[in-house]
RNA sequence: GCAGAAGUACCCAAGCGGCUCAAGGGGCUCCCCUGCUAAGGGAGUAGUACGGGAAACCGUAGCGCGGGUUCAAAUCCCGCCUUCUGCGCCA
C-alpha cells in the first residue's frame, strides 16, 4: 500500500506508475481515491465536531445531576440524543467510505524502481547476469523423477495413497541430501551475520489477512478445521507477522533474519500441481531471508540478498542466472524483484529457484511495521528472499551433478552434512 | 483441555458510571541548591494515529482486542486474545 499523502500530492506520478505496469484499467482509481479522500476528511471533521459537542453536553448533564436539577438535565439529554443520531449516520457513512478507500488503495501498485525494465509479462523479464558456465553433458539427462527413482530416493505412489497428489516421500540419501542442503544453507546465512529463526508454522487469520489478499489466501492457504489457524505458505508469513503493529528501535535495525519452515500451498492457481515430479507441490521446505531496515539502506540490502543466493548456488557448482522482473510481472506490493534461476541440463534452460524482493514501505505500511526515527515514527522497509527451497532445488542439483552411470556427485560443501559421502549411487 | 486471578502510559500502580479530557510514585528531561559524592527542592513528561490550522495551537480517538448498554463507559454486559497460578494431558 502506498502513502495516501504521496498520492494526494503526486497523482500524476501514481498514474504514470500504473501505466508502466500496464494496468490502465486502474487509472480511474486515482481520481476515485482523491474524491473519497476529500469526502472522508469532511466526514471526520463533522464527526469530530459532533463528538466534541456530545462530550461537552454530557459533562453538562453530569454537572446538572450533581446540582440536583433533573429537569434541566433531561432537556440537555434530548439534545444529545438528537446529536447522537447524526453521529451514527456519520459513522456509518465514514465506515463505508473508509472501506472503499482502503480497497482502492490496496489496488494501487507500489511505485516501482526507476531501473525496473518496462514489460507486460514474464516473457519480457530481463536477464542480468550469469554465473558458472553450464557443463555440456555427453548423455541425455532424464526427467528428475527418473533420476530420483534410480537413486531410490522417492516414493510418490505411497504419498498419493496417504496424502494425494502433490506430496512425496523422500528416502535414504536423497532425504539426507535434502536436509543437508537446508542445514548448509542455514549455516551459510548464519555466517553472513543473519539470525536463525524457527517461526510458528501456523498463523491466525488476522495475520494471514495482513500479509495477503483474500484471493491469494483462497488460492494458497490451508485452514485448520475448527480453529482460527492456517498453515503457512512460507515462513515470510509468520516472520513478517511477528512485527505487525510494532515500533522498532532505530538501533535494532537492520534486522537480518534467516528462517526455516515447511511451506504448505494449495497451488490452486493457473498451473496447479504437476502430475509427475516435485516441481510444484503442496508441501516443501524453505530457508528464507528477511530484512527489515531503514529506507535509505534497502537498495543496498536488496543487492546483497540476491547475491547471497547466487553465492550459495555457485558454492554447490550449480550454474545460475539472475533475471529481473519487468514492470508488468512485478507483484503490486513490490518495488523491485530479481529471480535467481538455476540451469537445467535436461531442458537446456534456466528455471526459478528463488525470488528476491524489495517491498520498500508498502508491506510495512499495510502491517504497521515502524521504527523510531529522528523525525518521529516512520515506516521501515522490508525485503525477503529465498535462500534455498528443496525439494525443487534438488532438481537443479541432481541434473547438474548427474554422471553417465546414473550416480550423482555431492558438492564438496555438502559432504560434511552427508557423513563424508561424495556420491550417491544408483540401484544396480 | 479445565478452574481461578489478572491485563491502565517507559515501569509500578489508584480509579470500578459523571467531581479523572486517568490520581500517585519510580524513571527520564530541564532548572535550583551543593567543594565532590550521597541526598534535597522546583518545573515538565501520553506516546501514537487521524483531522483542522501559515503557525501557536485546537479537536477526535485511545485504559489488552472487538462488539453492546447508556445522555455519558477504564468503570456495567457479551465474545475473543494474552499472562500468571493450580489440576489434567503430553514430547
Amino acid at each position: 500500500m502506498i502513502d495516501i499523502n504521496f498520492l494526494r500530492q503526486n497523482p500524476e506520478a501514481v498514474r504514470e506508475n500504473i501505466r508502466k505496469k500496464f494496468q490502465d484499467h486502474k487509472l480511474p482509481l486515482v481520481d476515485e481515491i482523491l474524491a473519497l479522500d476529500v469526502k472522508r476528511r469532511e466526514l471526520q471533521k463533522e464527526g469530530d465536531e459532533c463528538r466534541a459537542k456530545r462530550n461537552s453536553l454530557s459533562a453538562q448533564i453530569g454537572k446538572l445531576m450533581r446540582e440536583k436539577q433533573p429537569e434541566a438535565a433531561a432537556k440537555v439529554k434530548e439534545e444529545v440524543v438528537e446529536n447522537n443520531d447524526r453521529i451514527a449516520q456519520i459513522e456509518k457513512d465514514s465506515e463505508e467510505i473508509s472501506a472503499k478507500l482502503k480497497q482502492a488503495m490496496m489496488s494501487i501498485p507500489n511505485i516501482i524502481a526507476d531501473d525496473v525494465p518496462i514489460g507486460r509479462d514474464d516473457r519480457e523479464n530481463v536477464e542480468r547476469q550469469r554465473f558458472l558456465e553450464p557443463a555440456e553433458k555427453s548423455f541425455e539427462v532424464p526427467y528428475h523423477l527418473e533420476i530420483l527413482e534410480r537413486l531410490r530416493g522417492i516414493d510418490l505412489d505411497s504419498a498419493r495413497r496417504t496424502s494425494g497428489q502433490g506430496f512425496y516421500y523422500l528416502t535414504g540419501d536423497i532425504a539426507r541430501l535434502h536436509s543437508a542442503v537446508l542445514t548448509y544453507a542455514r549455516d551459510f546465512m548464519i555466517d553472513k551475520g543473519f539470525t536463525y529463526v524457527i517461526p510458528p508454522f501456523m498463523i491466525r487469520s488476522d495475520v494471514v489477512s495482513g500479509v495477503m489478499s483474500f484471493e491469494e489466501m483462497d488460492g494458497m492457504m490451508y485452514k485448520i478445521e475448527g480453529e482460527d489457524l492456517y498453515l503457512i505458505g512460507t515462513s515470510e508469513h509468520s516472520m513478517i507477522g511477528r512485527f505487525m503493529n510494532t515500533v522498532l528501535d532505530a538501533a535494532e535495525l537492520p534486522l537480518t533474519l534467516t528462517s526455516y519452515s515447511p511451506c504448505f500451498r494449495k497451488e490452486k492457481g493457473a498451473h496447479g500441481i504437476e502430475e509427475r515430479g516435485i516441481y510444484r507441490i503442496h508441501q516443501f521446505e524453505k530457508q528464507e531471508m528477511i530484512v527489515i531496515c531503514k529506507p535509505e539502506d534497502s537498495a543496498e540490502w536488496f543487492r546483497k540478498l540476491y547475491s547471497y543466493t547466487v553465492e550459495l548456488f555457485v558454492s554447490m557448482q550449480i550454474p545460475v542466472r539472475t533475471l529481473e522482473c519487468c514492470s508488468g510481472d512485478l507483484a503490486d506490493l513490490k518495488y523491485k524483484s530479481i529471480d535467481v534461476e538455476a540451469w537445467s541440463p535436461r531442458q537446456k534452460k534456466y528455471f526459478e529457484v528463488g525470488s528476491c524482493s524489495n517491498l520498500t514501505d508498502a508491506q510495512a505500511r499495510r502491517l504497521g511495521i515502524r521504527y523510531k526515527s529522528e523525525k518521529g515514527n516512520a515506516y521501515a522497509h522490508t525485503l525477503n528472499n529465498t535462500v534455498v527451497a528443496p525439494p525443487r532445488m534438488l532438481i537443479a542439483l541432481l541434473e547438474n551433478h548427474l554422471n553417465a552411470d546414473g550416480s550423482v556427485n555431492i558438492p564438496e560443501v555438502l559432504r560434511k552434512y552427508m557423513g563424508g559421502k561424495d556420491k550417491i549411487l544408483p540401484k544396480q
